[in-house]
RNA sequence: GCCGAGGUAGCUCAGUGGUAGAGCGCGGCCCUGAAAAGGCCGGCGUGGGGGGUCCGAUUCCCUCCCUCGGCA
């Protein structure tokens, strides 16, 4: 019995032959953070975020980032790397992920992602299609048309150039009716003929994706705590600066910064500001879910609030070397 | 103790003699260059307990319990 374990082991060591690289995923508040410093020990990994918000300076009690005292021991990237009054998107994401990834195995060590940012994980994991950059003329006369005549003109448009595309959009979800236009218009070719042209890093690399949960009602509770602590550190005197900025559409829609926006403008009371962004939060974790829940490659890890970070993550390393 | 008001969804409350809705909350889902964004779907219920009238009660009557206000 002990023979043939061993026996599995040493094989499945030795059938490793494409570089590791983990990804740590999970809803806000979860615990993720505390999770990843014990795993990348564990595992001689170095941090990649991947958290849409995190990257941005100044974003640091919204964000939860751990302070950068605490990066030291172990390296941390794509955290404070853009200004708040830049636009940032998936795109440069995957770019500076993907040029991360190798510069870290080519260390011999193990990248590690760290982070909620579902669209960011799997555009690093699966891919993006190449459409060039956003345009911003085209998305701002497709708005204005959107303005004269309505949502449902934008979408018969739509559904005359790319009907593949249209019948995968709401006709009220504009944004992304907007986007399949404007990649039509800027290259010609239907969105929905693009997006199948992606290539994945599955190929090169053994990838393993973990995602915490917790029960929901604990989760909720914990994020709760988490904007009340926010506040305790200061998060108000912190959005009061970055509206001081000009801050980026991207920056901008953090959770927490059009609430306050609001009561400084003296919209509405601090309670209700407050209140407005736990829920919020609350409402995101659960789209979060929805996100992970659906991709079928995820390895769930059930913890439970009392779990110790370094007890989870062995559980994590364990199920890797399975 | 007496008088009044009321007990319907997790919460605040509508409504009807033919087994119930609304807002908020909550749940599920979609997502490919704005993703902490954007969009879609779902009522999730022993109608306070018991009894009576009626073909039929959440609705009418009786009783008990509970909550709130007033008087003691």
């Amino acid at each position: 019995m002990k023979g043939i374990r061993l026996k599995s082991f040493r094989k499945s060591i030795v059938k490793k032959t494409k570089p590791l690289v983990v990804f740590l995923a999970g809803p806000t508040a979860v615990g993720k953070t505390r999770v990843s410093e014990a795993a990348a020990r564990l595992l001689n990994a170095e941090i990649i975020s991947c958290d849409s918000m995190q990257v941005y300076t100044g974003l640091d009690i919204l964000s939860s980032k751990l302070p950068p005292a605490l990066r030291k021991k172990i390296p941390h990237y794509l955290i404070d790397c853009v200004s708040p009054d830049k636009e940032y998107d998936v795109s440069r994401y995957r770019r500076e992920a993907v040029r991360k990834i190798k510069e870290i195995c080519a260390r011999g060590r193990v990248p590690l992602f760290v982070g909620g940012t579902g669209l960011y994980m799997s555009v690093v994991i699966d891919g993006l299609f190449n459409a060039g950059k956003p345009d911003e003329k085209v998305r701002a006369k497709l708005s204005k048309l959107l303005n004269d005549k309505g949502n449902e003109f934008l979408y018969h448009y739509l559904k005359r150039v790319d009907p593949e595309a249209a019948g995968k959009i709401h006709p009220h979800d504009t944004k992304r009716v907007i986007r399949a236009l404007e990649v039509f218009e800027t290259t010609g070719t239907p969105i929905s003929v693009l997006q199948k042209q992606r290539k994945g890093l599955a190929r090169f690399y053994d990838i393993r994706i973990f995602c915490l949960n917790m029960d929901r009602e604990v989760l909720y509770r914990r994020i709760n705590e988490r904007v009340e602590r926010m506040f305790r550190q200061g998060v108000l005197n912190e959005v009061v600066r970055l509206l001081s900025l000009r801050l980026s559409k991207t920056a901008y829609q953090a959770i927490g910064i059009r609430e306050l926006e609001r009561y400084c403008k003296r919209e509405c009371p601090l309670e209700e500001a407050k209140e407005a962004m736990k829920h919020n939060t609350r409402l995101y974790a659960k789209r979060q879910l929805t996100w992970f829940r659906k991709d079928k490659r995820i390895q769930w890890v059930e913890i439970s609030e009392n779990d110790k970070p370094l007890q989870i993550a062995k559980r994590i390393v364990k199920e890797i070397n399975v």
